[in-house]
DNA sequence: GTATATGCAAAGCATTTGCATTAAA
DNA sequence: TTTAATGCAAATGCTTTGCATATAC
């Protein structure tokens, strides 16, 4: 989420600023972040104690519709949401410990699909999550 | 799940057969198969009608560990069940219809993943999920 | 005969929704 | 002042679980 213009892109799309909304927003600043609605609902709730989980689940819901959060679906459980939605990227899940690490497109080499294998397809998007153990997993025990 | 074979894998881990489970592993018989849990239980429902969810639930979650099938989230909604699950290959979701099709490896060119970005991960598999609209959606109205 | 699988119904988790109240613009 | 956002609680959708009964081996 690009924070040094979203108010006035919030604004434009006549979104009200209220402190419930802020708080999610402000739960979502920070780099390499990937959060499950509870956890937002968590940080938020320590800035604005009586927000809601359904103002949280709202609030998220339209920011991925406005293009301003990527929601995704690693596994089963909650959804988790990445405010590095203007930027696409591809993720690296620890199978150890759940944490997600970011990659961008120029990690991943010369992505294509052949013409024989779209099958009359428009492409869209690609969406490419690496599985791995990460550094401090793979030195500790098997989990 | 290779079929031919099957039943003697399963009797190697102690599996019982019974009439559930076989309309379950039925079910899960086919080329480029992508089913809900509530699709295989109407297919196996279909041939024992006595079957309840619960049943298809275990069945389902025992062939998974067993590696017979494989799970997969796409998006929010029901896990889909892919029967291929022995040979690695990846996705080809279509956002008009859902319909999935199944891509083999070899359709993705050099999916490599740099040195410096791989982070320390020691890197298990990957997962490739292209989405884009198919010939039939594409020429049918907006969805 | 014995261990395991089954069906049922209830519980669980993540998320959405209806509605009366509150507050941003 | 008007329109939209909120909190609450209930409802939803998917999946798991506890337990008594039935059944494959």
């Amino acid at each position: 989420m690009r924070h040094e213009l979203l108010r006035e892109r919030l604004r434009e799309r006549r979104w009200r600023i209220t402190p419930q909304r802020r708080s999610v927003v402000e739960a979502l600043s920070g780099p390499n972040l990937h959060l499950t609605a509870e956890e937002i609902f968590a940080r938020a709730r320590a800035v604005v104690p009586e927000i809601s989980r359904a103002t949280v689940y709202n609030t998220l819901r339209e920011l991925v519709e406005m293009g301003e959060l990527a929601e995704m679906q690693i596994g089963p459980g909650p959804a988790l949401y990445d405010p590095n939605a203007v930027v696409h990227h591809h993720h690296l899940v620890c199978s150890g410990c759940g944490r997600i690490h970011d990659i961008h497109p120029l990690g991943v080499k010369h992505l294509y699909l052949r013409e024989e294998d779209r099958d009359g397809f428009e492409l869209q998007r690609v969406e490419v999550v690496f599985h791995g153990r990460c550094r401090a997993c793979e030195e500790s025990e098997d989990t």
